[in-house]
DNA sequence: TACTCCGTTGCAGCCGAATGCAAAGAGTGT
DNA sequence: ACACTCTTTGCATTCGGCTGCAACGGAGTA
């Protein structure tokens, strides 16, 4: 039984009557728990650990003969590079993570299925960190650090002090649809403010007057800009302004905050505009089924993200759809790319939101 | 600069002048790009690397002025421990591979969060995998063991040789929602049978003698078993075979599934049991808004899982809610069992689904 | 036959942290 | 002052795969 490594000193490579006595004892070995290593794999191929290593370098200097064995001998062990040992010398741990806020938003899993999808394409691995609050970023950071993973994909509020570090660590980051003010970083967006504009164009278009809007939680940078593209439409436009209140993103919060608007602006509205479409589908379920209004007839109601409870028949929601898909796939790009040429200068892809004319807004002069 | 590791083989603490000397060229290498290693700690606070190592082990033996020392020099270097070196070692990494079939399913988001969250109190971070079918399983699987996970949960279906795979390589698992028929495994499931069959009980009770079924699709197990306990339920009580048509667990299966019921069956079914709530919306949409049933008036709806559109008001779906954070709760709890002792017995935790009374089904006698 | 040249292969050291062992130090009792 | 215990610390090795370098060998050429 050898003190030292697997590997005897003298000579590396182990053949004939050896081989086959110290097989037999890794044999054993294995079909206890020790995992199957590269040393094992070159010792029952008869040739090197390191020439097991190269066979499973895509590229790497090997002959077909050498790689037929090597592959041969793997599959017989049934063995696995190990990614650790693989990472530690390379540097590279083909580890993504995904900060996510909130994955019972509804929008967000359609996102991360996304990402997965378009990482695992490219050989990459996504290392899931959810955050119960859009803040807790801190506690969860440190993880990031130490897995070593080779970047980062933050659909989740950074302060810029956070943003400092990946930059001091040199960890690719990419931020999801959120952007910071004063400085370049990457980021993959959806033009909220020209959404809201869109919209509420369209619905001023069609005659409404009174706007109320139900904007997304102060700490959202996606529901401000989208409340603040409304708002300042709407004042381009002359029109009164417009009874803002605070949701949360999920569907009471539509529900709670009709019942706010219509009770500060004494009447109801002749336009809701939601910071997002879950609650815009509960302002609209409260609204036919509490308060008997006619939507849209009566109150014309609109959200933003275009998920897939929006569409179906019941609501057939009016909103501006972003292009998940697009977007997705762009983050996993620039991500790459990076990976790849870390000095690259920081880039903004900005993408528009389709609308969506949905059955909840009327968009024609009525009366 | 050294050509030998970062410590000289004569003394490894350096101490006084030389310190100096060596932290400053540390230093710019910091500046640079080199990654802060525990020996670039040990250096700066003048110990040992088995020290700083220590340090970062709860439990270990260390002194609290060693320890302040350490954790100042870590804080001023930013020092953060390499996981993937760590688990070399220790052979745990701390990495749990979740496999999640279809993540646009609606009630896997909850699922996964719930899985997030309980991990992470426990120290414990998710590899996620997405399958695009439920089936492709192997292509992701030798991922799995190149990352050298600690455990896997696995909400998709696995073959008995995939499972073979996981006991041979002696990887924890746990079965979410699953089981195989022939070999006790560890999983964490829900009575689909019997919540099926009381479904089926409460809405005979109501005088519903004609069933429809939209079942699941034929390799998702879930499904299998809950049009299962509900055809068997109706047969027991003798009443006419249900029709059987086969989803695809989206909205519109729902839609499409009822169509075909009404037309095998000549006519309108008294009530129609959908293998899960988003096909049960699409039914109840289509019933109401595209053949003008009144649901539940003329036909009664009801679904599976209890997600949380489920809940809104223009449903108000009547279904059988999962306990999802209890599930994910005991999922957690068996792996981490698993984890500590792999020589535990297979252990299956069932739950029960809670039958929501809602309003897509009429539960009382009314003609 | 001698001599390049180039594709393969092996050697040895490395990545960064953990840990068994032994040695050094601190504290106690006689 | 000495022997003893108990804690703290450093040393050296280890985990598993990668890679620069050197060596080897076969093909081709003069």
């Amino acid at each position: 039984m050898p003190n030292k490594k697997n590997k005897p000193l003298t000579k590396q490579v182990v053949k004939g009557a050896t081989a086959v006595g110290v097989r037999t004892s890794l044999m054993n070995a294995a079909s206890q728990s020790r995992p199957i290593t590269s040393y094992d794999v070159a010792l029952r191929a008869g040739i090197s650990q390191s020439a097991v290593s190269r066979c499973f370098k895509p590229g790497a200097s090997v002959s077909a003969s050498m790689r037929a064995r090597v592959m041969k001998a793997a599959q017989e062990l049934e063995y696995t590079p190990n990614a650790m040992a693989r990472s530690l010398i390379t540097r590279r741990t083909n580890l993504v993570a995904v900060l996510i806020s909130n994955l019972t938003n509804l929008y967000y899993p359609e996102v991360l299925s996304e990402l997965c999808n378009q990482f695992e394409k490219r050989g990459m691995r996504v290392l899931l960190f959810t955050l119960p609050h859009e803040a807790d970023v801190d506690q969860i950071i440190s993880q990031v650090w130490q897995y070593q993973v080779d970047g980062v994909v933050a659909a989740a509020r950074l302060t810029p002090q956070q943003v400092s570090e990946f930059e001091r660590r040199r960890t690719p980051f990419v931020l999801y649809n959120r952007t910071l003010a004063d400085r370049a970083v990457n980021a993959v967006v959806c033009d909220q403010i020209d959404g809201a504009r869109t919209l509420v164009s369209k619905l001023a278009q069609a005659g409404h007057k009174r706007f109320g809007i139900i904007s997304g939680p102060l700490d959202s940078v996606v529901g401000q800009e989208r409340t603040r593209g409304a708002r300042d439409r709407i004042a381009e436009l002359g029109l009164r302004e417009p009874i803002i209140v605070a949701g949360n993103y999920d569907y009471d919060s539509g529900a709670v905050g009709l019942r706010q608007i219509i009770k500060q602006m004494g009447r109801v509205p002749d336009a809701v505009i939601c910071g997002n479409d879950v609650m815009a589908l509960g302002c609209v379920d409260i609204a036919r089924h509490e308060l008997g209004l006619d939507v849209p007839g009566k109150l014309s109601i609109a959200g933003f993200d275009g998920v897939e409870p929006s569409t179906w028949l019941s609501y057939n929601l009016t909103t501006l759809r972003q292009p998940v898909q697009i977007m997705a796939q762009a983050t996993v790009e620039l991500l790459t790319g990076l990976i790849a040429n870390p000095e690259a200068e920081p880039e903004k892809r900005v993408f528009s939101a389709r609308f969506i004319d949905g059955g909840t807004a009327r968009l024609t002069v009525s009366r």
